[in-house]
DNA sequence: AACAATTAGATTGTGCGCAATCTAATTGTG
DNA sequence: CACAATTAGATTGCGCACAATCTAATTGTT
């Protein structure tokens, strides 16, 4: 039962490393590791064109795997800097809509320009970095399927 | 800036994924996930009959590379469900000494044996998870070294 | 011995995660 | 149409993480 052994723990204190090695980067955007993730996928619909009317918190949630009472105030915070828009779908009452901001869109570049800088700066191959990645969908989708309710 | 390629969010969500699975263990323990990590080292110092003089609060912090402002809190919790006592060390006043109570020490069974038939029911061979925790800390020792302060 | 510097924890404040519950809108069924 | 069931978010409450700050004890230097 040693601690070092622990893939559990592996996972959890990299995770944290991971957000920790982000945090330069964020504080000079301004915003936590989480709003990142949700940039992120703000981001790519952006750049997908996708429908608007699509942009919804649920379908943010299923791509972060976060849910409503993570999400409501996070994205709450985000419309207050500006960075996102919060309104209420008019063909659906139930649902809101969040829409990328000019302020949240204008960070993209930024953030892209340093994710390459910090990759450049990794002491690990990039291969392995794929490989490494690949591995760990393998194991969230398992982790799903097995404790899937 | 596809969100499924990016390392840190596999990081992330497969963290929590693996959480989530510890879930109904923890929930017959009574404990949380990271309670759990801080039996973990407790059992294991334990186990190898270390001096209880250095189990400090700040021990269990390198170990699991949490600070005092997440274990202080933690720790009081977790003495007040009797896992733990929490002392002031007599040589040096100004540590906290954590010692296992036997009620702490009595749920090692449970959760080993829980361990044992959850990675049985994961669909991912063993030598793949060695694999993948291997390259885990490959990757935090590079980002402890690179973000090092 | 005196006192600056260091060290160990504790405290405070903010922001997640997530379970549980609640509200309101929509959909399905007879 | 009525009404139960479902769905989308919001709310509440608790427990981390972690930065920043504070207190108290100890150590190093002169």
């Amino acid at each position: 039962m040693n601690l070092d052994r622990q893939l559990c723990f592996a996972l959890y204190a990299t995770s944290r490393a991971m957000t920790r090695a982000y945090q330069p980067m964020l504080r000079t955007l301004g915003i936590t590791y989480p709003q990142y993730l949700v940039l992120l996928v703000l981001w790519q619909w952006d750049n997908e064109q996708r429908d608007p009317g699509q942009s919804t918190v649920s379908a943010l949630g299923d791509q972060l795997m976060l849910d409503s009472g993570t999400l409501t105030p996070l994205l709450k915070r985000m419309e207050l800097q500006g960075l996102v828009a919060r309104e209420r779908g008019t063909l659906d009452e139930r649902v809101t809509l969040i829409r990328l901001k000019d302020e949240g869109r204008q960070l993209q570049s930024l953030a892209r320009s340093w994710r390459a800088a910090a990759l450049d700066q990794l002491a690990v191959p990039k291969e392995r970095l794929v490989a490494l990645q690949k591995e760990l969908w393998t194991l969230l989708d398992t982790l799903q399927s097995t404790g899937g309710k």
